[in-house]
This record gives structure tokens, C-alpha cells and sequence, in this order.
DNA sequence: CTGAAAGCGCTTACAG
DNA sequence: CTGAAAGCGCTTACAG
């Protein structure tokens, strides 16, 4: 019995021989050890928990996606539970997971300035917080608005454009905020930001209000989103304005269900957020090995995606 | 100590009062018992794997949403495991879950006629299919893609259409053959269905074919799926023909971002994903508990959305 | 170098 | 009605 874990696991002293044997006939008849078993002793299951309040899963799936493939090379699967806005939905879950012995849990949202309706703050286990708002001391990644903002207008500038307009959404959200800042700073305040709400029509409102108005019309757009993105490209279709020609318009996500179907398919932001899961997994990985985590905020940087709707060239910066 | 296991799990006979006791105290203290070591002993870990190859989240999260929702009460956690269409990458997944001896496996996918790309027949452990191609004796949950369609096309012959046209994806796809099938016994066959691929552009390439062909012009279009009637609607507008007044639309999915967004908003065909998790879910926990299960298809009903796209009233039948 | 013993945190017969 | 004993399937000191 003790001489087979330890084959197995290559631990302690044998004959190389007998290990061989012992490990050959454990694959002869299919032994495969059970994991509740092995995390009784071990303290650790080989299990964390993803929680995230984002049901329609815009952002969580590539968070999923990511923490999941970093994860799965060292045998660790995880418990996805969607709680909604419901603090006792949250709750039921977070004990179930804790039961279960997860590990550690890593908490996503839909939101960076947001967080999920239940206290993860005096956990038993260790949490990562991703693309949602942590604890004071907490582990937390997040996406580099500002940074994806200034790649987004630099490329407009870039590409000859001079009358750059930022439609967005509502600016009580965090991100809108350090966006348009962002904006600001790299292209000149010259005309306010549009603020609104994160959908086509608010695009195709916005373009009615600035043609409407008295005084030059903008060369480029940066959207907030790409849903917005998408209105706006509709927007000036319709109104016989050329999308790249007359005016370039970048969106910010890159949903490829909207990015890839406008027309032109949109040049967008991508937040890399299936990275962002990488690496919470990879420090959840490090938490639950007892490893040292330096507590505190990572900004991963975006990146540009070149489709068609800005016109100009391959991405150069 | 086994006094207290007994108290907590009101099994045993003990002193009303003893019970109680035990059961004040464990909830003073805050004792939660370890599901791994309870797992050991009753060869149930009150966990299930959801296995997908569907990355992009568009059928597995209403599906996973459901299966969840109908577990989180047995006190079941459910670990996502998302394969895309990798055998070995499904392997991995799978044997890592049965090392977890998880109580069931449930297979979704995109596609109803398309297996995972991993065997499931021979597990140690029940499987149940949902969404996606089961083996011959299997239990299997899908949509009823032809009761689907038919609700479409009575709801646009009840508002008074007569010249219904049926825009759909590609013919290997099972259910489209199905809807198409069923399209055809409600609508009468007067015009041949027109097949292509499940994309906005695809809508728009349609309206143009049949504008552009000489003849009489539907006053109706059911398309295959959402994405597809967008692009009609589009297109349509583009051409000056009003939706719904002088055409109407109808898509299949109720895929929100997109059915919501077009405008006008569309009606469609909702396949009612969510309900289909539930009820996968609650058949694997009847599994689980080793209750029968009657092997075999079940078609679950869709539902009509009625938006703004078809005109006409609230849905009648 | 190998194997008997103890133990992880529970539950379930079985004596008392 | 209560508690000591055995055991779920492993791993880890510790004798031999």
C-alpha cells in the first residue's frame, strides 16, 4: 500500500525497479487515485471557485477561458458560479465552494469600479480579484483603460485623423472616466466628451446630435464600446457618410459578435481579458501553494485590433 | 463525535433535547462539515462537470445558468469545463473530474447534431446530453426546432402574412433541415428556402437576391436565426421598405444583443436554453441518486418573443 | 529498501 | 439514548 503511493507519487526510497513495475501495473488496471481521498491529508483539493455577478458573460468567459487553460496543467478545475446581484445567492454559493475545500477563489465581475454582493474579505482561503473591485489588500488584476484609450486615439492620430470625437457611456463607470482622460490628454480637449449609455442607439443618437450642430464635423470617432461603435457606423451609413473614407471610428471591447459584423467590421480595443485570467489563475495557483503574492492593483495593458473601420494601415505602435 | 454527526444529520435516535444542543453549538462555532472526507465515506461528492465545446458561451451559459440554478439547491457545485473541439484537451477534462468523483457528467455543445470531441460512453459515472448529438441509449435533452419554426410561421400567418419566405444557415446543419422541414408543411412550400450561412451579411445578400429577381415580394421573412434577420432588417431599411409595415421579420435564438439592438427590435423564436440546463440538471441529480431515467430524446418546447419586428399583437397560441 | 501503523474528517453499524 | 470502533482511500513518518 505504502510502497505503491510512494511509486507513484516518486516519493520516498525504492528500487527503481519495483517503482517501474508498481507504476506499469497502476496503468494496467487503470488505478487512478481519488482526489477527495488525497485532499483529506493534503489540505488541498485541486479545486477553486470562479465567482462572477456578469450572467451574460460578455466578460467572464474569456476570464474563464484564461484562468481555466492556466490552470488545467496542474490538475486544478474550477467551480463557475454565477450568483447574479443576489448577496444570498453569493452566499450560498461561497459556503458551498468552502465545503468543498476549494483551494481559493477568484472573484469577476462586469464592472472594475463594482463589487460582488457578498464579503469575500475574511475568507478562509485565499482570493484573486479580476475585473472587479477587491479589499484594500487584496490581489486584484484589471485592465489598462487609460493605456487601451491613448492606443486607440495615437492610432487615429496616427493615421492622419485631427478631429477626434469620444462617444461613450455613462460616467459614473470608472473605466469611462480614466478613458476619457485619457482622450483628453493625448488628443486635446478641443470638443467635451459625449456622454451616454453603452448601446447602438446612444451611437446613432450621438451622430444625429453632431450633425446637427453648427461647426465642423469630426474625421474620427472613439466609442466607449463597440456597441456604440456599431451605432454610430449605422448611423453615418445612413446619413451617406464613409466609413473610413470621410470618417474613421474605433470601438472598445472587441465583441466579435458586433466588432466583426458591423460594417466595416470594426478596428476596436480588446482588453485581453482571457490574459487577465491567466494570470489570476497562475496567482491563485501561487496562493494556494503558499507561495508570497505581493498584494495590490495590476494594470494589464489592452491591445489594438486592426479591422477595416478606421482605414490606415497594419498596427504599428 | 458520532453523537454530533448524527444530530447534525438528524439521523439516529438521541434526546430531542441533546440534538438541539449539538445543533447550537455547531452553528456557534461556526462547524461546516468537509465535503471531501463526507464524500468519502457516501461515494457522492455533490459535485457534476459540465463538459463544452461551445467557446463562445452564445448556447453553453443559458444552459449552465439552468443546470445551476436547479443544483445550487441539493447543495451541488458544477465544474465548467470548456474543451473547444480539442480530444485531448477533453480528455485531460474529463479525467480530471472523474479523479474529483464527480456524481455526473453533463455534455453541451453548439450543435445538435455534433458529438463532443471526447468519448463518454463508458464512464463509471451517469452522463446526460444537452444540446448537443448523446450516444444511442443515452438520455438527451434538445429543443424542438420544428415546433419552433412552426410557431414563426403561424404567428406570421395569424397577423394576416401570406407571402412567407424562409432565409436560413447551411443545410448539413440538423435543425436547420428540421425548420426548414416545418417552414414548409405551415407556410405551404410556394417558394424554394433559401440556405446560407448563420451571418448578418448573409440577411443583407438575401433581401438583395430577392429584390433583384423578378416576381411578386414576400411580405414575410423567417429567418434561421438572429443574426440573419438583423441583416435583412438592414437591408431592408436601406432599401426604404418599412419593417414591420410592409415586411415582416422574424429571427431564431433570441439572442439578446443582437435581437434587442436591431431596429426595429426583433421577434423570435426563443429555444428556452435555460429551461433546458434545469431540466438536464435535475435528471442528472435523479441519476445521481440512482432513480431511473428513461434513456432517450427529449425535444423541450421553444417559445415566441414578440418584439417590434413582425407587427401585429401579443402572442395568441 | 519495504511494510505496518496512524491519521486526514467524517459516518455508520454495534456494543453498552 | 450514547459513545467506542471500524472504515472510506489515500499519505507520511517510523520501525524493521
Amino acid at each position: 500500500m505504502s510502497t505503491a503511493s510512494k511509486a507513484l507519487n516518486n516519493t520516498g526510497r525504492m528500487g527503481d525497479e519495483t517503482r517501474e513495475r508498481v507504476k506499469r501495473v497502476a496503468s494496467e488496471i487503470g488505478f487512478r487515485p481519488n482526489a477527495l481521498a488525497r485532499g483529506l491529508l493534503s489540505k488541498r483539493s485541486f479545486t477553486i471557485g470562479l465567482l462572477t455577478n456578469d450572467t451574460y458573460g460578455r466578460f467572464t468567459l474569456p476570464v474563464m477561458a484564461g484562468v481555466s487553460e492556466a490552470l488545467v496543467d496542474h490538475g486544478v478545475s474550477v467551480f463557475l458560479c454565477a450568483i447574479e446581484d443576489d448577496p444570498a445567492l453569493g452566499q450560498i454559493h461561497v459556503e458551498a465552494m468552502l465545503d468543498k475545500q476549494v483551494d481559493g477563489i477568484i472573484a469577476t465581475g462586469k464592472r472594475l469600479d463594482r463589487r460582488l454582493p457578498v464579503d469575500l474579505s475574511n475568507l478562509p482561503v485565499p482570493v484573486v480579484y479580476a475585473f472587479t473591485e477587491g479589499t484594500p489588500n487584496s490581489v486584484t488584476f484589471r485592465s489598462d483603460d487609460a493605456q487601451g484609450a491613448r492606443l486607440a486615439v495615437e492610432w487615429l492620430l496616427k493615421i492622419g485623423r485631427r478631429r477626434i470625437l469620444h462617444v461613450t457611456g455613462p460616467m459614473e463607470f470608472f473605466s469611462v472616466r480614466e478613458r476619457a482622460e485619457a482622450y483628453s490628454e493625448v488628443a486635446g480637449d478641443a470638443e467635451p466628451v459625449m456622454y451616454g449609455i453603452w448601446s447602438e442607439s446612444w451611437g446613432h443618437d450621438a451622430i444625429e446630435e453632431i450633425w446637427q450642430r453648427p461647426g465642423e464635423k469630426p474625421d474620427a470617432l472613439f466609442c466607449g464600446n463597440d456597441q456604440i461603435a456599431r451605432g454610430a457606423v449605422d448611423a453615418l451609413r445612413e446619413r451617406g457618410i464613409k466609413v473610413p473614407q470621410d470618417v474613421s471610428v474605433i470601438g472598445f471591447d472587441n465583441w466579435e459578435i458586433v466588432a466583426a459584423q458591423t460594417r466595416p467590421p470594426l478596428t476596436t480595443v480588446d482588453m485581453e481579458l482571457k490574459e487577465l485570467g491567466r494570470q489570476a489563475g497562475l496567482t491563485m495557483l501561487a496562493l494556494a501553494e503558499g507561495r508570497p503574492v505581493e498584494p495590490g492593483v495590476r494594470k494589464l495593458p489592452c491591445r489594438l485590433v486592426v479591422r477595416q473601420s478606421c482605414g490606415g494601415d497594419k498596427p504599428g505602435a
